[in-house]
DNA sequence: ATATTTCTGATGTACGTAAATCAGAAATTT
DNA sequence: AAATTTCTGATTTACGTACATCAGAAATAT
């Protein structure tokens, strides 16, 4: 069996409390002491049991997501996920809610953090917008010592503890590469469709795609972007006039969401021998794919992310430090032959990583 | 806070001693009593703390992971993470144990089954060799009441419990699809390096390539199966004697491991020019990619199946059931561009800044 | 109505840790 | 040497569940 801190107290010829005060950094412990004890916990190779601990402690953690309302699906799925999360992270005494926010609304996210810091949470994580108040808030809420994440989208120059999201410029690069490879040596330009390019994740996308296109040689053209605001029917309007104004078009990048609308304009301008890249997978692009319509996804899996997120938050909120490795959000690239099988009904379904 | 027992004897106005006989369904309640005890839980929402009951029962699952021996880094990759997953699910009260046999060594692998059986353990994973005396060596396990997954190569007649795994045929045919993509209209043969064709996942990812490389047309010769037999050396030597003898060769699908030995033998020939598809992320591979070697990697996630494996185990040994859907591995597609940074010695990033 | 079986309540211990209290020992200061 | 401070030990309660025991109540059979 696993040595306990009796062991531990026997070992060291101590007592329990002095085992403890160890443990949990206390004070009241000679140098000598605590030496002796700390040996005793290496040589017996002793780990706490966390399980024992969270229920002797009885803590919970409440923590509050705050995320982008509309019928953007990948936020959607995202809600979804923490919502799946919470459920389960109950057993790991974590209370989890949900605040929505207009998209693209850097006062409403900046009040909804002001709301949460005058809950006395204990951590937030935000799909952020790249602006000056919501940086503040930000750091109006890690000031009151609340660990903080952005999520999805990041933003930089702000006090955030960690950021749970994929590395978007590697992002953009990637679907350039798969552009340029899958097009060979076709002509004709290259569109881009995306949702604002107020928002960081999209910028730095943009700027992976055409750093990766314009290394690629060729001398593709990359036209400028359409910007959808991620509504399909605005997608949809954006690259049928598109379609119509080059009729020579090669490829098209959809870095945002939307892609319902993309989706339809290609099918109505029969137009499906243009390479398509698009991201996150959800019903439409799930569609796109096995219709051929899309030729390859670039995933971000918000499970991941959601969960990634938790365990980041709860690590700041005891002040234990984070492995970034553990937490870094993988590119996933699908097309229509490794894509997953949708979630069954229950919406349980997803290769857990715990 | 969470309902616990009490709350529900409490609701019910019975005793704690009923609630937890209902609760375990152990006898001794009349129906009438049962039903309103459930209906208590119902109400309250009430969901078992399974750390505080994995706690109070102290229970402890022996597993064992049967894996192949020898340099295959994929090999040594899973064990690493199953090294990994038993540190940490020492909380979860799992003690794992790691067995060699020699790689491709059924009757090997049949006496290490059994061993374990004879060593009363909860539950088995096992990378199979597919052959009758292993099957057998299966069924005597499950019949012992011991729990068994199939671990990267199934083996479809035998009675394990489940497969944790990639769906090799789907990998094949994504392969393929690549493959088909990347060279677009360029002409040449594509071969095949394959580790031996008695494994099964070898046998259906192959099955997979041939099926795409057919449907998508062009009539793209697809030449006979190099046997390396997962050794570097062998397959070094296998594809340069294939580059002279056909110097048109356009690809390569390498569906097993030996990797190192096909990288060498591109780069002595200076065949950079070659399409090559490779299959999981290892050092042999991440190499070839970053240096534009190797095209593509399909990769299956180690750490996912190691923990998924364990998770089937553990709810088998418990009578409880398994939820498919929630158990499925992805196939990952790596390019240069959306490869995971390695990660150091000390588990830390080496470029995490965001 | 009595005997018997079946159900239910009350109570206690255990799991491994956290945290508090209080008494006593050791070290330090006066 | 006495007084004080600082450290340490011993002990207890609690977390939420599992599990065992025993007595008593209720239902059923005789």
């Amino acid at each position: 069996m696993r040595p306990t801190v009796h062991d531990i107290a026997a070992k060291a010829g101590v007592s329990l409390a002095t085992v403890d005060r160890v443990l949990n950094g206390r004070p009241g412990v000679r140098a000598v002491t605590r030496a002796r004890v700390e040996e005793a916990i290496e040589r017996l190779g002793y780990v706490r049991d966390v399980a024992a601990a969270n229920l002797a402690k009885g803590r919970v953690y409440p923590l509050v997501f705050i995320i982008p309302e509309g019928e953007n699906p990948f936020m959607r799925g995202l809600e979804a996920e923490v919502r799946l999360a919470a459920t389960r992270s109950s057993f790991e005494r974590t209370r989890i809610a949900v605040v929505h926010v207009p998209p693209f609304d850097a006062p409403a996210l900046a009040k909804a953090i002001d709301a949460a810091i005058a809950e006395g949470v204990a951590g937030i994580a935000a799909v952020a917008v790249d602006a000056p108040e919501v940086a503040a808030a930000i750091g109006r809420a890690r000031a009151a010592g609340i660990a903080f994440v952005t999520l999805v989208s990041d933003l930089a120059a702000s006090a955030r503890d960690h950021f749970c999201g994929v590395d978007n410029l590697a992002a953009g690069r990637t679907a350039g590469s798969l552009m340029a490879r899958f097009l060979g040596a076709r002509p004709g330009a290259v569109a881009v469709l995306a949702g604002s390019m107020l928002v960081r994740d999209h910028r730095e996308r943009l700027e992976g795609f055409r750093a990766l296109m314009a290394e690629a040689g060729g001398g593709r053209q990359v036209l400028d972007v359409l910007e959808g605001q991620d509504e399909p029917e605005r997608a949809r309007a954006l690259v049928g006039a598109c379609l119509v104004a080059h009729p020579e078009l090669a490829g098209i990048y959809s870095l945002g969401a939307g892609n319902a609308g993309l989706v339809a304009a290609l099918e109505a301008a029969g137009r499906g021998d243009v390479c398509v890249i698009a991201h996150e997978i959800t019903e439409p692009t799930r569609l796109g794919l096995e219709r051929g319509v899309i030729d390859a996804v670039l995933n971000q899996d918000a499970g991941h992310e959601v969960r990634s997120a938790i365990r980041v938050l709860r690590a700041k909120a005891d002040g234990l430090p984070v492995i970034a490795a553990q937490e870094r959000i993988r590119i996933d690239i699908f097309i229509k032959e490794n894509l997953p099988q949708p979630l069954d009904e229950t919406g349980t379904a997803r290769a857990a990583e715990a």
